[in-house]
RNA sequence: AGAGCUGGUCAGGCGGUCGCUGAUUGGCAACGUUAGAUGCUUGCGUCUAUGUUGCUGGUUGGAGGAAAGUCCGGGCUCCAUAGGGCAGGACGCCAGGUAACGCCUGGGAGGUGCGAGCCUACGGAAAGUGCAGCAGAAAGGAAACCGCCUGAAAAACUUCGGUGCUUCAGGUAAGGGUGAAAAGGUGCGGUAAGAGCGCACCGCGCGGCUGGUAACAGGCGUGGCGAUGGUAAACCCCGUCCGGAGCAAGACCAAAUAGGAGCCUAUUGCCGCUGCCCGCGGCGGGCUCGGGUAGGUUGCUAGAGGCAGUCGGCGACGGCUGUCCCAGAUGAAUGAUCGUUCAAGACAGAACCCGGCUUAUCGACCAGCUCUCAUA
């Protein structure tokens, strides 16, 4: 049983931590409606950060049920028990989708990140062995 | 029963599971301070109280009527203790409420609706300047286009009394026409025709009186009204009010790295306090002391506070008594999901805090009142 838990050390918290996963991405995912970027840590578990312009979604309210159904999603999902540092980008768009919508996207996406860097660890793992 | 007006209240409920955040209270671990007790190897242990951090459990609080727009008014903080003048801005019937207001209450005036009600940027146009398209003869100490009337000349006609085309000189603001507006209105008298020329009523100006705190209302007298047209969300005048910046205010603890703090002294220059002037503060020099960006803590929620009762007041509101504690985040919490139920859930998310205004909004309910219809 995974942990449900999503305490403050499961976010980023600091600008600091916010530049280093804009300055070098190792990982994208993108959709119309949303952007995720991500780099690898060293603590054993991930983290996650939210950027919700108020030019791309204008209404407080929808800011909050967005943010709410990221952190939800991430919560109960595996992606959690990675080690990466994830930034979720809202697109103009997204305020107009309901819950469900947006959960399975969401889950799409961390899908997508799972695998792409399990691929890297993998070529990683060769290239050292070659 | 239907249609409507005013004021107010609420903003899905209940249960399970998994989360976030504040407070509080336990347990465990690490580190530290001081105090007490105590062991002896007399400078190190042990225990208790206490502080910080981490993990973990219990209890409990956790968005709004508009949290919004940031349009006004305050508190609070710093700048000088918030000062003087000019400039600028806001407001503008009267009285009251308030910390204050551009808000609210009550009253007056005008407009509007059958009515309950609703609406009003509602000071001054005899201080000055300006503005008014088109139409119209004339638009502000006005004006004669048509018309009406009088007089003179006079074609033509004539029953020889006159009727008078046309022209000229005058009178006339009653009628037509233009316009948003034509200089008091309506009626009667009057007149050559007319005219406040005279009279009545209404309106307006002026002066007393009565009621009212006042705005104002009523009534009396008086002026014939060629006094004083409109426009001040045109400039303006008068009265009242307004210093600036904002919680990223400000205070404290503090990595990297050389930009500071206190005291004394000086007032040429520069910077800031307001756009300008006065005025004030800082920068300058000397001496002494080491410092304050990232980050963190604080400011940060007990308040012009809510609720109930009571007293004063028409009311806004105020006094007194009792009682309650009701978000405090900061990459930013207040949620997710399942079930159930109903009248089927709108607009929408706190960011220093209050009082207003404005705008958005599915609906539901309560109180008072108005009009119409029916029954009796």
């Amino acid at each position: 049983m995974a942990d449900y838990a999503l305490t403050k050390s499961r976010r980023l918290l600091t600008p600091l931590d916010y530049s280093a996963v804009f300055d070098g991405a190792d990982y994208k995912v993108s959709d119309r409606s949303v952007l995720v970027l991500a780099i690898n840590n060293e603590l054993g578990y991930s983290r996650l950060g939210l950027v919700m312009a108020k030019k791309n979604i204008r209404l407080a309210v929808q800011r909050n049920r967005i943010k709410r159904q990221i952190r939800e999603s991430f919560r109960t999902n595996d992606i959690g028990r990675g080690s990466l540092d994830i930034v979720v980008l809202a697109r103009r768009g997204l305020d107009q989708m309901e819950n469900e919508a947006v959960r399975s996207l969401l889950t799409t996406c961390w899908d997508k990140l799972l695998a792409k860097a399990s691929h890297a660890a993998h070529s990683q793992l060769n290239a050292e062995k070659v």
